[in-house]
DNA sequence: TTGAAAGCGCTAACAC
DNA sequence: GTGTTAGCGCTTTCAA
């Protein structure tokens, strides 16, 4: 059944069935109700192919992201895929990994497929290296390119972030003053947000000339689910000697595990130990005490993200880079600040 | 740049250039050369649009979930999503939520965007009204249709589960062995596969004469993140004066509810209380103790699931359900079970 | 082994 | 307000 048939059986040309199809307002109510009514009766739906071809759209919108299976990119593609649907966009989904050849592949292999533009959820898209970055100007060449919390400079690339950088020097300076001075800072991650929350905390230290030791920043590399391997990097850094009382972690997965190592060690939540996390996901919420974390409104900059998105689509002048701010959610494992004065 | 644009600089015609791309073997070697240099040179790729409009098909899977924020359904569209493209397929990726006519929606969204295949993640599309599954059926009549995790008989359609009921009994009789009798049943789901649950722990309850309240089974009605809703519903229970030292969740969720009630109510575990959770999740590793929880071993469904839709795709006869076992994680929420004597 | 030409089903510019 | 027709870029017979 095609858009020949529908004509015929209704008795007008096919320029009026796509007239009616596509909604425009120069046909006689008349006509347009016949043409309906077949198109009803034979439950007749367009090709998407040949349409495709005529408008060089197919209203798709490519998403990438490293794993979709992380609590917080999965909670990303949820809301992105919710708005876009929301707005007559469907979206191919490419879990790409964290290797950039596997990224630059499926770049392409969305360009191929002729989306309408390309969303990078997670920061692990940008590289240290500038010709890492290739790959984003290439496709933004092309279609419009939107960065979820990482920001990149180029044309057509348009980037909505979480001020990172405050959020965690913000978290860090309410630790220093509840009173826990020896904070490490746990992190998994040298992605651009990742950077910008390394050097959050830094500055809010520094600050406080309490970047005394290396040894406070502690990089965590293995399985972002192994919560084991996690405890087992804090207990080892322990058994160096080294002592630290509180905790900021880059992601609540850290968090949950800074918890186990202070209960394996029989220190006392927040007493003796305090700690804070990032995402404020479902596990900030599973552990006992339940942990104090930073919310980044993912909800708001995804919203934000599609809004940018049509706008672009629809060949407005948008913002470049919008930052939002992120909001410390106090819970069981942080002490009360002691009030200035 | 198109496919006549090579052809004319390559000085052949378009069947030959449309033979080179498509890996026909009819073309002498030198002409095969001669066009692909060409098809480098100005990195021509082949429009998709045109390419779907004569072959009927893009390679393309439309994938159909609730919420992919949930942590087991995202893990199965992560494992789904990469299956897919390692053969060369995309995947349209649909959240629908739990509303039928949404579901309906999508469905019928897919079917026109002329997919090869649609695949339903999680067991909430299958309803108990025969009249419900019709859009099952309906879209079956177009393209295979594969269940994750739900049974549903009828043509073109598979099923991939893992035996819930077994699981759930299997893992009943375990506690009751451990010496625990008054065992709660703790679910949040209807669904199919909900329902699968729910039978084995009746099965096995009954089958040693414990199944004496209908309040053993409690239905927790209430979003799936909160987790304090859930341990409240709990301590309701208890405050009605009805006694029980041992839970079995259908969700980690759930079960992390019922770790956080227990201590609340400074109830040992396991010596007071027993608790099993379901899906073996990150979540059953961040809670103190851990939870003992059943693995459905989602990556092979997952992996079953995607062979048995590339074997229908290319035209083989599939098997039309597939059942595979989960298997019981014991960590720190049961106590061993007593020697059988 | 290669080329010519007829679709695939739709949109949109143009004519009436 | 409606119809005619030329693409869109590819695949695939059918001839040569």
């Amino acid at each position: 059944m095609n858009i020949y048939d529908i004509s015929e059986k209704a008795g007008v040309s096919i320029a009026t069935v796509s007239r009616v199809l596509n909604g425009a307002t120069n046909v006689s109510e008349k006509t347009k109700q016949k043409v309906l009514a077949v198109i009803e009766q034979y439950e007749y739906t367009p090709n998407a192919f040949a349409r495709g071809l005529g408008l060089n759209t197919m209203n798709t919108i490519g998403v990438m992201c490293a794993d979709s299976s992380d609590l917080y990119l999965a909670k990303a593609i949820y809301y992105i895929e919710q708005k876009l649907r929301a707005n007559g966009y469907d979206s191919i989904l490419c879990c790409t990994g964290y290797d950039l050849a596997a990224k630059i592949k499926a770049m392409n292999l969305l360009i191929t497929k002729k989306v309408d533009g390309i969303i990078l959820v997670g920061s692990n898209f940008i590289y240290d290296r500038e010709s890492d970055n290739k790959y984003i100007i290439d496709a933004a060449a092309q279609v419009p390119v939107m960065l979820l919390n990482a920001a990149f400079e180029s044309p057509n690339v348009y980037s909505i972030v979480s001020d990172d950088f405050t959020s965690i020097h913000d978290a860090t300076v309410e630790m220093i003053r509840s009173g826990v001075e020896d904070i490490v800072y746990f992190y998994n991650s040298n992605s651009y947000s990742g950077k910008r929350k390394l050097a959050g905390y830094r500055a809010a230290m520094e600050e406080h000339g309490l970047l005394y030791d290396e040894r406070l920043m502690q990089f965590y590399q293995g399985s972002h689910e192994d919560i084991a391997a996690m405890t087992a990097h804090l207990t080892a850094l322990r058994d160096t000697g080294f002592s630290f009382h509180g905790l900021i972690a880059a992601d609540d997965n850290l968090a949950i595990a800074a918890v186990k190592y202070a209960k394996k060690h029989n220190l006392s939540i927040p007493d003796d130990f305090s700690v804070i996390g990032y995402n404020n996901s479902l596990l900030s919420c599973c552990s006992d005490p339940e942990i104090t974390s930073i919310d980044n409104k993912l909800e708001t900059l995804c919203q934000h993200l599609i809004t940018t998105l049509l706008g672009v689509l629809g060949g407005n002048e948008m913002p470049k880079i919008t930052v939002f701010n992120g909001e410390l959610v106090t819970r069981g494992t942080t002490r009360a600040t002691t009030p200035q004065g």
